[in-house]
DNA sequence: ACACAAAGCAAACGATTGTTTGGTTTAATA
DNA sequence: TATTAAACCAAACAATCGTTTGCTTTGTGT
């Protein structure tokens, strides 16, 4: 019997939590070098250094986020698009969740779209292939679609995703609905066909 | 006759262009505050406080690079388009230039891209003038196009603009060229009108 | 050749950065 | 209630940040 299985029950008011949500909204408004460990500290009601008990480093803090970042935007589009049937129907709902994650100020959503792999050098294989992951869901749902060649899919795939993740340079309360701008989105690289009518019939 | 006039004429070997140029590899490859006055100067090959000699701060820096950056792109972009006259030839032309100049790694127009107004707060309305600014000229040569409404017209800029600058965090060397993806973007938009087929006739 | 401004160096400034260390509080277990 | 780990504070660390200052070099017009 290993002495690492003599544990305590962790305490049931552990901040870990709340460093992750501070972090991710500091991480999603300023970027990685522009947040410091101190403001995350402050955010999370808490003094610098303790920030090192709950994680190694300011990079390992940063990954954890972007992980629960692309964890909570795979579920959101996974429970949206396995209520839908029909191919279109099933893009437009997953760019409608995306979007929601993205223009809702969902910080852990802004951290992944913001930050690029690259501006953490140690952990850039790790952050790419979290968003790799992510956009293969993307890519099974636009080869349901019937779109006229494998070129088509790609970029329409492309389109999207850099789309969405534009939203939010340009995105202010008071513009079109999440749903709105996911069924022009849609419409966009549908191209006449799909789902952009609202309750049309489908093309014959 | 002002005393200000009395100037002798600047040296010609100014190395202010070096800082700029250095300024915007920097800038394009790390983002505004992961960029320091000390790697900017080393690059520049001189030291930290000479730096101020050109500038009277990192910020100026970054709002005198941002400045050439649109001023470049909106160059490069009118000049391409100034040689076409059919509607989708124009768009398609824009968006080949704009992404030579993103593809390319042209350290300028990756400033523009990548670096958010809201990174610089002192300068946010400024960057963000610039930008909408470049950005008129999308909504010019879209606004040309006889799309189905000012809505889809809206969104179709919108989709070009975010689409093109996202292409830089999926974009390798080997991939297509600039001129292939800037027709499958226009494409996209079109939705089966357009600009899409290569040497084919207008569309009744 | 001289004067003078442009351009940059050398060296430091105080502030802020990520991080470490040792001690202290808190709460659950026995 | 005594024990023990979890969780955090308090204070500092060396390094690096943007920036300033005083002095020197470089080039150009007269």
């Amino acid at each position: 019997m290993p002495v690492e299985a003599i544990r305590r029950a962790p305490r049931i008011d552990s901040r870990r939590q709340n460093v992750l949500d501070a972090a991710a909204r500091l991480f999603g408004r300023n970027g990685f070098a522009g947040a410091t460990v101190r403001d995350i500290a402050a955010a999370a009601g808490m003094l610098p250094g303790s920030i090192y008990y709950h994680f190694p480093s300011k990079e390992d803090l940063l990954v954890a986020v972007y992980e629960e970042g692309v964890d909570r935007i795979v579920r959101t589009v996974e429970k949206a698009i396995n209520r839908r049937r029909a191919p279109w129907k099933r893009l437009e709902a997953a760019c409608q969740a995306h979007l929601e994650s993205v223009l809702d100020r969902n910080d852990y959503a802004l951290v992944v779209v913001r930050v690029h792999p690259g501006d953490v050098p140690a952990a850039t294989s790790r952050l790419t292939a979290l968003r790799d992951g992510y956009e293969a869901l993307f890519r099974d749902l636009v080869d349901d679609l019937d779109l006229a060649g494998p070129a088509r899919a790609k970029y329409a795939r492309l389109m999207l995703i850099g789309t969405m993740n534009w939203t939010q340079t340009w995105y202010h309360a008071g513009d079109d609905t999440p749903e709105a701008i996911a069924r022009q989105f849609a419409a966009g690289v549908g191209g006449g066909r799909g789902a952009e009518r609202k309750g049309g019939k489908r093309e014959t």
